[in-house]
DNA sequence: GTGAAATCCGAAAGCGTTTTCGGTTGACTC
DNA sequence: GAGTCAACCGAAAACGCTTTCGGATTTCAC
């Protein structure tokens, strides 16, 4: 291949120098049109491409984001991980921004990763993930000046960048989609609350219910695990209440996959007695059976905007002021979300039927 | 935090130049052991952390590897390349190593990217996965000079660099199984064959028949789309045969899972009229009902495998002896691989049943 | 006690950009 | 026709590290 086109060799072959060629490469303002013409179809029928560590030894700048991938503990995370880092890696290309993946094995190594980070610079900014209502990342990350922007809140985030999902009004929504379909005793399988968006899920739910005055027993608010036995637990113990619920909003499809475990070892079928709405929208959830209704959220995109409000922060050195945004979450209809059927719960009483 | 430490600070606090200061922490032969301790004393109490993009500019190194995406076409990649990237990560970031993704939309946009990468040089290794039989890209990275390795092989794999799991091997183990349980009526949804492992795959299940001297119709050997759809329709094709087989191996989980729902549609149910081993190991695939008998490759630790064939690739500037490393996968037993039952096929002869 | 060979360190030249600063044009004003 | 002002471009100094080369010590054999 020989030697790569440097600088100088334009600048040699145009009788220009260094700098000009530079300048004119940069769209400076005091190079003329003309000479930046020329410059450019040079540099083009050289196929110039600049030292990447000298530019970004001379400017400064890094022009590199790292991902920080969640510590592996939640199940089918992949999926997810996958989607977003490819839109995050689409939308960097673009602007020839590099995507550097950062893997820490526990919490303390991905905080004394920010350190060093905030240290050497040579990541420009960090996209995090799975958000904890009290997350000690964003404290630290703002003390150290490191742009970053969170895919989902946390009760640090008021100030700082973010993309997330509605997940109240997703939960809204799912709820009353079940009360729409005929339901009144829908409960709900939350994740744990330091889990930021386990709060707001069960919110939701909460919030539609209220809405409609529907009134549930306390039982019917269960926390599993994100995993697939805590859902199946979960709705174990749903089932072995007084009386039990006739559709469930689950936290994750995982769970709610858990959730349908539980009801088949109890000899229910998903979406006939017992109503089953997941989230996250998986496309596993279709391979099942009964295939698993559940929410959606675009993550492609996501990951697109999310390197987009970051690169603005970059550039610009601080927020810029739409640096917060709120995505609505789909319905994915499937099999498990149907009308209540009579014979459900077993001891169900005249009033309940009504 | 004020400004980071530099080269300089040391070498003035210590009263040394900064190429002295340099070599020692560099470990050059040429510095005193005292030197070298006290210099990297010094360091660490002034947390010293190197400009990399000075130190790879003036090295002429990057100390950075890519990992190019699969582009998103077959299903549920995204835990296998999750997994796969966090071994990589781990791996190198033990050498101060960067892993930086590269995610490219169309095949010719890979290999364009390929030939700017040998032009900057600023990443200085690949690694690439989902291997085509016929793959381009081998003799393209040959011939561009960039170190890779390959997770798969490839007609074109001979004298790369490259980590497998044995998938001849995989399905000899796995075919074996369900002949020791008792089967011969073993049918194989395989993938299409323009995927390496395909072929292999394919060769390992034949292999198993034929060592025990069991023939079977040449409709047993289907090819499916590697999708749910594609494992979906050829269980179909295999349920249509003039005698349907008692076990399927199928090529992928996702294929699997897609020819579990063939049966039920039919009214069979998988592990009991046909037996069904998928490949992946797939976490999901025992929350199916039932859960699903797989094949498992160890991905984390391949993922570190990769990483460290590539750094000795990169460092050495020539392929090292022990560059090509095949990895054995291990049976996963759930509940869809049984013995055979005598009520099927339905039609079947006496002969058949000896 | 001399010469040779190690041993250890400093000076200085890169690496390929960016960016500041100043200088040279030519046009324009009065 | 002298002075002013844009418009353009070149020179040169960074950026922070690596690496070669040579020089100053010290060590050792004889």
């Amino acid at each position: 291949m020989g030697e790569p086109t440097r600088l100088k060799a334009i600048a040699e072959r145009l009788n220009l120098s260094e700098s000009t060629v530079s300048r004119a490469l940069n769209d400076y303002q005091d190079i003329s049109a003309h000479t930046k013409l020329i410059v450019r179809n040079m540099a083009k029928q050289l196929d110039y491409q600049p030292n990447i560590h000298a530019k970004r030894l001379a400017s400064g700048k890094s022009e590199t984001i790292g991902y920080v991938m969640p510590i592996q503990e939640a199940q089918v995370t992949g999926q997810f991980i996958h989607e977003l880092m490819a839109g995050i890696a689409k939308a960097l290309a673009k602007y020839g921004w590099d995507l550097c993946v950062i893997a820490p094995q526990t919490t303390e190594e991905e905080l004394s990763i920010f350190k060093k980070i905030a240290r050497t610079r040579h990541i420009s900014g960090l996209v995090i993930t799975r958000t904890f209502s009290d997350d000690p990342r964003f404290q630290l990350l703002q003390e150290l000046e490191i742009p970053f922007v969170s895919h989902g809140r946390s009760q640090e985030s008021r100030k700082t960048a973010w993309l997330d999902v509605d997940n109240e009004l997703a939960f809204f929504d799912m709820t009353n989609h079940l009360i729409e379909l005929g339901h009144k005793r829908i409960a709900h399988i939350g994740g744990p609350l330091h889990y930021n968006f386990a709060y707001q899920r069960r919110n939701g739910w909460q919030r539609a219910l209220k809405t409609h005055g529907i009134k549930v027993p306390k039982t019917y608010a269960e926390t599993a695990e994100l995993t697939f036995d805590g859902g199946c637990h979960a709705m174990q113990r749903l089932l072995e209440v007084e009386s039990p619920p006739t559709a469930v909003c689950c936290v994750s499809d995982v769970v709610a996959i858990g959730a349908m475990q539980a009801l088949r070892k109890n000899g229910l079928r998903p979406g006939r007695e017992v109503s089953l709405i997941g989230y996250d929208g998986l496309e596993l959830g279709a391979w099942l059976d009964p295939p698993l209704t559940s929410m959606r959220q675009p993550l492609q995109s996501a990951g697109e905007k999310l390197a987009q409000i970051l690169m603005k922060i970059v550039e610009r050195g601080s927020l810029p002021s739409d640096n917060q945004e709120l995505v609505r979450a789909s319905l994915v209809q499937r099999e498990t979300a149907n009308a209540p059927i009579s014979s459900w719960p077993p001891n169900r009483t005249q009033a309940d039927n009504q």
